[in-house]
DNA sequence: CTCCGGGATGTTATATTGTTGCGCCAAGGG
DNA sequence: CCCTTGGCGCAACAATATAACATCCCGGAG
């Protein structure tokens, strides 16, 4: 396991306990395939990945995916039914994340939306932001070719 | 027929026959079913209206939302896999969705996003922005029940 | 006119994604 | 001890989406 995924994973687990919320081993090995993962990751791909011998079922990495979701651990890729280890795990709310096509990487930016009003008194409770195209690499490296 | 419809349908024929799109009968008929909705249709559920019979397959519906989202007719939404209709013609570009969780309308409000650059140079060709929470109207009667 | 080619649609089957319902078990409070 | 509660295993299924191939129709080339 490389350093940053344990540190990811300390943290996690104080983030759970401050909360009185249960990080179970199944749990905490959905999260760590997250974080070991560069791009995003598909729930029956997870599920392969959990238990190699076939056995997993769906329910069981749903609702480890469920539960990490809304522990702010975890984000969903709404259009790529997909998921993404939140690295910025104070977990305040909507994320805006960028999606390269090339290389599959996630960029984070958090902006705090809740409670905001849209247009005509529009009361938002929650965003999905997703921008998808190409990371600095990428684009230069497909500038240079 | 109420007249907004045939309205938007006369202009999405104009507007395709300016593009050299074929806006067929399926098509048509499907982006009249999305236009007459006052909230987001799934793609099963335009399916079974299109043929009450029973008699259409779901790539029938499949292939006409994708003509239709390309053509900047209709926008898909992600979290919620259901579609609604462009009321801005124009087409240009993302747009930005708000969807209030009561009473299912979608507002729309575009923005040119495609070729902007995000954070650490990051280059967006694409944009996917939902809004849920609650339209002025179930805001207000919420506030008062 | 005939033939050909491309786009649109029909048809069948299958892949992918996500949920429901039930039962077991272990931990904790009375 | 007994009972509740939350987490998990398990089986079945529901919902969403695509692949692959056949057919039809129309418009242009010969």
């Amino acid at each position: 396991m490389t350093e940053h995924v344990s540190l990811a994973l300390s943290a996690a687990e104080r983030s759970c306990r401050s909360k009185g919320l249960a990080l179970t081993p199944v749990r905490k090995r959905v999260l760590q395939l997250l974080l070991e993962s560069q791009a995003p990751v598909k729930a029956y791909d997870l599920l392969a990945a959990l238990k190699p011998g076939g056995g997993a079922q769906p329910p069981t990495v749903y609702r480890a995916l469920d539960f990490l979701t809304r522990a702010g651990l975890v984000h969903r890729i709404e259009a790529l039914n997909a998921y993404t280890a939140c690295l910025h795990a104070d977990g305040h709310g909507s994320a805006e994340l960028y999606i390269c096509e090339d290389c599959g990487q996630v960029e984070e930016r958090h902006r705090k939306i809740s409670g905001e009003a849209g247009p005509g008194g529009f009361l938002i409770s929650r965003s999905v932001i997703e921008h998808y195209g190409r990371c600095s690499d990428c684009a230069s490296a497909q500038a240079s070719a």
